[in-house]
DNA sequence: TTGCATGCAAAAACTTTGCATCATG
DNA sequence: CATGATGCAAAGTTTTTGCATGCAA
């Protein structure tokens, strides 16, 4: 994919993409400690310069979780919605298909169409429900 | 509600939160711009303060919407879903009763409750599907 | 009067940019 | 060996913190 677009393949982009890949969901920072773990040398700056060309390729994706920094997983076949949990901060995935009552209505009602793929819902998970 | 929770009510906190409830869908920034167009020498520290605040009270709410600071908006009885166009930044509301199918699903399914009010979807409105 | 809230300044956290050097294709 | 990619350093943004002062109750 990088080739077709007169862009080179370096270690560095293999590396981030594996890192993404293995962490599921990660900051920039948290993808830059994994990389360094296996390239020392490895500056954050290219992590974001790598994060938003692999967005671009869709390789990636990126959602916001409540506050701080994006985080960003994998994009492309297998899409998941995000379940975020607001007290202990855990991220759940589910398929996309449950989302289809509402994406069907939306581009009917609205004329919306739902980019599935970046959806986050927030709420509270099972476990913290019972502890209050 | 401040009063029962020992707090103050502040010429700031009653700002801040007109400017919310204007702005319908604000920055930090916006907000605080908005707010010193009628006392000009709030600081932007006391947005960050007070929203932080109103959140905890469940009078306000945030999204993040793709890049860049969140967004608070009004929060209560009057909730509402965003849809948010990721080509030309668009805010649009709907009635959180089109997520039903998928909230019950989700209680069913995987015991998680999801907050109705701090939901956005992402994609493309119907004015941008027809200019690509 | 009490102590919560504010403003100010400074620090922290996060992200982007410019430029010389490196190395892919 | 041409030019896209990286590392480094520095600047830009956004958000948080510490502390003295101010003010709501």
């Amino acid at each position: 994919m990088l080739r077709e677009r007169g862009l080179r393949l370096t270690p560095q982009r293999q590396l981030i993409l594996e890192a993404v890949h293995e962490l599921g969901h990660a900051t920039p920072e948290q993808i830059h400690h994994t990389v360094r773990q296996r390239a020392a040398g490895v500056n954050i700056t290219t992590v974001y310069r790598t994060l938003e060309l692999l967005e671009d390729l869709r390789l990636v994706s990126h959602t916001h979780l409540s506050h701080g920094s994006p985080t960003y997983h994998r994009a492309g076949e297998d899409q998941h919605v995000h379940l975020v949990c607001r007290d202990c901060g855990s991220i759940d995935e589910v398929d996309p298909a449950v989302m289809l009552p509402v994406t069907e209505q939306l581009q009917r009602d609205r004329n919306f169409r739902v980019d599935v793929g970046h959806v986050s819902l927030f709420g509270v998970c099972g476990d913290c429900k019972e502890q209050p």
